[in-house]
DNA sequence: GATATTGTTGAACGATCGTATAACAACTTG
DNA sequence: CAAGTTGTTATACGATCGTTCAACAATATC
């Protein structure tokens, strides 16, 4: 018989780490996240979430308002992370405004952004949308950050500034309507044809 | 005392109604369309639906594959009035192609399309598109049904019908996208700048 | 009016949900 | 090394979930 924990003078095996607020933080929304992708919205319960982290479930209510706190905050990390890896493609396309703005479609569909798995985040969102304010506010903050965006692409495109507002609410609901098509239908709409629509619409705006 | 049901020789009150089958079937759609507008995408349980319907909650069970196949059939049931409206509106107007596609695009955000509480049948829907192959099957096909649709108006309009295809389908994720913008947050965009947005891509498609 | 059929009820079942909380242990402090 | 702090665990609780099913009653049939 080998030693163990409970035997005098083992090395002692810590049953827990503690964890720094911030970083315990991170762990749950990214657990939170990937239960999202694979379950679904319905899966990510308290359990669900907590198994996944390899924590306690009350250690979910110690940190976020419930599961309602933690799914805004998975929400929003992963906008930003989303949307941050697009914008940061966007620098590393360089100064020249079309490869910029054609980097920007080409990025918004890709594997990692038109993944049916992401759309469990979204879905998980929006179902709060309606009845919680502050996940409406959340939603006008970050779909007003990414139509900011698209109207500074279209702005170094030569888009007359009176015309950016609808032009980039128009692309960014044409963007976000084959988003959603081809993560709920992958097989009906390939990413390359929903690149080629929005380059052919952006073609249209910029002349 | 007035005489009640218990008293010899009163008037016997039925303690339910026999229904036909599909009339039971059309109520219990009816009242899980209601219950999902009015509670949301998680508020559609069994006893919810059967409280709002005036009826058991085993009897769910005894017409639909459980909650699932109700609500399959809800979203079924909801997408065909609503789009059976929108495409009735336009052959309400008559035969010339430009005033058909343009009551099409007022059809597609006039309040009782564009309405929050309508994207709760879609979200319930989504979240099981993701695993449930039914679902998959179902959303192919209405998708299906809408842009052969518009295919339909922008071929009376002259478009040519190589681009029918791609530009029907562009025209399509616009008016989702925008549809579920003005869901999610009608304070933000107005139904009048959707249509201005739609109408100027339609013009921009039919030259 | 008696009988058969079956739509319907309502309760019971096990599973799972979110939350609260007492006990415990890792870490900090003195 | 002892004491205090608090992050963490594990359980218990009440509520609600979807489903099942024996019993009942509304209707059809004869």
């Amino acid at each position: 018989m080998t030693k163990d924990a409970t035997s005098p003078g083992a090395a002692r095996v810590p049953a827990f780490r503690r964890a720094e607020p911030d970083a315990r933080r991170r762990t749950l929304i990214e657990a939170c996240a990937r239960v999202l992708a694979r379950e679904g919205a319905t899966g990510a319960s308290v359990r669900a979430i907590a198994k996944e982290a390899g924590v306690s479930p009350g250690l979910i209510g110690h940190y976020f308002a419930g599961v309602e706190g933690l799914v805004a905050e998975t929400y929003r990390a992963v906008v930003s992370r989303v949307n941050g890896g697009i914008f940061a493609e966007v620098e590393a396309a360089g100064g020249d405004a079309r490869a910029r703005i054609d980097t920007f479609i080409r990025a918004n569909f890709s594997p990692v952004v038109a993944d049916p798995a992401l759309l469990a985040t979204w879905i998980a969102f929006w179902t709060m949308v309606a009845s919680r304010p502050l996940f409406r506010g959340l939603h006008h903050d970050k779909n007003g950050e990414f139509r900011a965006g698209i109207e500074g692409l279209l702005a170094d495109c030569g888009v007359a500034e009176d015309r950016l507002r609808a032009e980039a609410t128009a692309l960014s609901a044409l963007i976000d309507g084959l988003w959603l098509e081809l993560c709920l239908a992958p097989d009906g709409l390939s990413a390359d044809q929903a690149v080629a629509i929005v380059r052919a619409q952006v073609e249209r705006i910029t002349g």
